[in-house]
DNA sequence: TGTACATCAGTGAACGCGCGTTCACTGATGTAC
DNA sequence: TGTACATCAGTGAACGCGCGTTCACTGATGTAC
C-alpha cells in the first residue's frame, strides 16, 4: 500500500515537474517570438515565466539544454505539416507545396531557424543535444524521401539531403537580403523556391518512381 | 612649393595609413584561422598585431565595421577564382567546378563563412556594411549568371540566386553534422553539391544557351 | 488529531567573467620662425 | 642651426554593461509516530 501511495504521488510530482518544463518552455518561445534567441537571456525567459532566473537550473541543466527542447517543441508543426503534405500528394506539385510551406514557416518562424542554423554550424554540441537536432534533420529528410526517389535508398536520401540544403540555402540567402522589404523578400523567396523544386522535380525525380 | 610638399607628405601619410589598416586586418584574419570570428575579440586582434586595442579605433570606427573589412578581403580570392572557372570552361561541367570550388574554399575558410551568413542573417547591418555584403553576394550572381543562362535577364538571375541559395545551404547543413569526420563531410559535400550542380545544369540551363 | 522532523522547489544576491569602447595622457615627429 | 610649439598615433586603465551560473537560505508541503 504505503508502495503504491509513493508511487502515485511520484508519478503526480513527475507530472508537475514536466508541466512546470513547458511552462518554462512555453516563456522562452514567447521570448524568442520577440527577439533573436541569442539575446534572450535566462533572466527575461524567466521573468515571462514568472519565476526566478535561478529556478529554471531546477528544470534545466543549462541554457543549451533549454534552447534544443524549445527548438525540438517548435519543429513539431514543421514535421506535421510536411508530413501533410507528403501524405497526400506527390511529384512536382507536393515538391512546390512543401517548398513553399518550409519558406512561411521558417519566416513566421524566426528564431526557431536561426536556432537551426545556429546548431546545425557550431557544431560543438553536447551529445544529447547533438542527436536531438540529428532528429529533427531526419525527420525532414524521412519525408523528403518520400518526394525525390532515386535509384536506390542511397541516392533517394542523397536526393533528400540535397534539396533539404537548398531548402536551407533559400532562407539563409535571402531572408535579410538588404534593402528590400519584408513581403517583397517573401516573394522573392517563393519565388527561389519555386524554381529549384522545378528544377530538383525534372532533374531528381527518376520517371515512373514518383507514385503519382 | 609647399603647397607640393605637403601634398607628398599627406599622400605618403595616408599610404601609412592604409598600411596599418591592413595590418591589423591581417592580423584579425589570422586570429579568425584559430577560432570562430564571434569569439574573436578586438584584444585579442590587436595581440596579434603588436598594437593595444584601443588603436584599432584609429582605423576602425568599430568592431563590426573591421569584421566586414577583412570579410571583404577574405572574398577577393574566392570571387577571382569563381572568374578563372567561368572564364574557360562553361555548361554542366563549369558548374560542378564552381560547386567543388566554393565547398572547398569555405571549408578551408570556416571564419568567413560564418561571418558571410551571421551579416546575412542578422540584416541590422550599417549602410556601409550592408552595401559591401551585397557587393559581394552580385559578384558571385555575376559570375554565375554566365554558367545559368535564362530566357532572359530575369530569368538568369533567379538561376544565380536559386543557386547560390543552394551552395550555401549545402555548406550550412552539412559542415558540422554531427558524428562524422570532416573529411567525410567533405566528402559528402562534394556529392550532394554534384547532384545539385547536375540538377541545376538539367533544370536550368537554356538548350543552346549555355555556351559550350 | 497533533507534533517534530525531512524534503525540496524556489529565491535573491553575488560570483566571476569577458567584452566593446572611451579617455586623459605620452612621446615622437613635423612645423614655424 | 636652434628653439618653441602643434599635431597626432598610440597607450593602459577604467567604464559600463550584461551574461550564465552558483549557493546559502526560506518556507511550504509531506511524512512518521
Amino acid at each position: 500500500m504505503i508502495m503504491a501511495k509513493q508511487r502515485t504521488f511520484g508519478k503526480l510530482r513527475d507530472r508537475e515537474r514536466e508541466a512546470r518544463r513547458r511552462l518554462i518552455v512555453d516563456a522562452a518561445l514567447r521570448v524568442f517570438a520577440t527577439r533573436p534567441f541569442d539575446r534572450a537571456s535566462m533572466r527575461e525567459i524567466a521573468a515571462e515565466a514568472g519565476i526566478a532566473a535561478s529556478s529554471i537550473y531546477t528544470y534545466f541543466p543549462d541554457q543549451q539544454a533549454l534552447f534544443i527542447e524549445a527548438m525540438t517543441r517548435e519543429s513539431a508543426p514543421l514535421i506535421e505539416k510536411l508530413e501533410r503534405i507528403v501524405g497526400r500528394s506527390r511529384g512536382a506539385a507536393a515538391l512546390e507545396r512543401v517548398t513553399i510551406a518550409f519558406v512561411e514557416f521558417f519566416m513566421e518562424h524566426d528564431s526557431y531557424f536561426r536556432m537551426m542554423t545556429h546548431f546545425m554550424m557550431q557544431g560543438e554540441l553536447g551529445e544529447e543535444s547533438a542527436r536531438r537536432v540529428g532528429e529533427i534533420m531526419r525527420s525532414v529528410f524521412d519525408n523528403l524521401d518520400r518526394l525525390l526517389p532515386g535509384k536506390d535508398a542511397r541516392s533517394t536520401r542523397l536526393n533528400s539531403h540535397s534539396y533539404f540544403a537548398a531548402l536551407n540555402g533559400i532562407l539563409i540567402t535571402f531572408r535579410r537580403y538588404p534593402g528590400r522589404g519584408r513581403d517583397e523578400l517573401v516573394r522573392h523567396m517563393r519565388q527561389v523556391g519555386r524554381k529549384l523544386a522545378a528544377m530538383a522535380a525534372s532533374g531528381m525525380i527518376e520517371p515512373g518512381k514518383d507514385g503519382v
